[in-house]
DNA sequence: AACTATTTATAATG
DNA sequence: TCATTATAAATAGTT
């Protein structure tokens, strides 16, 4: 809708291109404030380009995109057969495409550019890397929960957490004690330290602990899982 | 755009509301494609109304989706002070003040209902529960990645993956490995019961008894971790 | 679902 | 980058 028409097809010219990604990426955050109002649904967006330092998103609160991120995916877990059957076998397949289809590209790189790696290319290191990470802040994940959490009562096999939200007993399901068991074997004088035992809040000097510029980047990842 | 001007309010009429979500929604959906496709960049959206059984999407391939969230929880994570700085503290209090909303909440419906819950009301319990299950998922996760993922050989306290696409030394960094370390103890005959030596793929016995039945929920549940 | 009068978005331009 | 404007596209009301 402008004074020709053109063709939906990927811009050529750096500079048009970014002007009308500008305009649209405006034009349908307005959309969705739009539509978000007039039928009262949530609308949640990310828009990211390459060269542009953050990702716009819809709503502008993170928080607020996050608890629709969290819905979405709750939906899809509980109620998976609405919108998409998806077995572990096609996750394998998935993953083992991306893989093969990006060792193909790393190998074609390697080639022109004539400095090929022998053994390892680099997009399979950086998948493998990507993957150990995250594997590794998943078990970071676990053990500050069991840091900040929770205390071992140390009869019955149940277990009591420390934060309000979590002050009842923490779960009676034999399966899912199971699971947890061998992972939250802890002393209580650990948790204790960590807490103002009166009012079960973190005691002020935690606080601030935990607020050092060297432990902000742990506990960003550490939001985002717990966000999950 | 239309005969007339609307303001951009809630819309009463239920079926005037949901023509103009129809209509709009399907705009949306055909901008998000023209703007991807125009300006080669990557465009997310999910539209959830209450009436509405699963949510529309895009693109509407949930893997795909599932890419760009991780995308920006990632770059959320790496790169936090570009798009929000959000602490632990701040979690903990949106979380408790999220709780004690629920309270509130919760103690009224008692009253009105006249069915008090003494000293432990649904909703905290509800939460606790879904914690837990949470928690316990996260664990049961691990514990299947090591066992279809992973095979300790044993020597230099590196790890091999049978996977293709982790086919390559599992992390170098001491810190990772540290956190890795005590989850991924395995014997090398566990790992191999699953698979096919010669080619790295899951047996095909082991691919059938991932998708009995009675498994699939917990795989879906998988699904969605690894996605994350 | 299809039709139009109108509003809105936006491509080119200044 | 910002404003203007001609035109394309979206859509509110209608059938």
């Amino acid at each position: 809708m402008g004074r020709v028409k053109i063709p939906i097809e990927p811009i050529n010219g750096i500079k048009k291109r970014k002007i009308t990604f500008i305009r649209r990426k405006e034009g349908m955050i307005k959309k969705a404030r739009e539509l978000s109002t007039l039928c009262d649904v949530n609308v949640s967006m990310i828009i990211c380009s390459d060269h542009q330092k953050s990702p716009d998103i819809f709503p502008q609160d993170p928080v607020k995109l996050n608890d629709m991120i969290d819905a979405y995916k709750t939906k899809r877990v509980s109620d998976p057969g609405k919108i998409k059957s998806y077995g572990v076998c096609d996750f394998f397949t998935d993953r083992k495409n991306k893989i093969e289809d990006e060792l193909v590209k790393a190998k074609k790189r390697n080639l022109q550019t004539k400095y090929p790696t022998p053994n390892m290319d680099n997009s399979s290191e950086e998948q493998l890397r990507e993957f150990a990470y995250d594997l590794g802040i998943k078990i970071e994940l676990l053990k500050l929960k069991k840091m900040l959490n929770f205390q071992n009562l140390g009869h019955q096999g149940f277990y009591y957490s420390k934060m309000p939200m979590y002050q009842n007993v923490f779960g009676n399901d034999q399966r899912m004690m199971q699971a947890v068991n061998p992972c939250l074997v802890m002393k209580s004088e650990d948790v204790n330290n960590c807490y103002d035992g009166a009012n079960f809040n973190l005691k002020p000097e935690m606080m601030q602990q935990l607020e050092q510029p060297q432990l902000m980047n742990m506990q960003r990842l550490l939001v985002s899982c717990f966000d999950y």
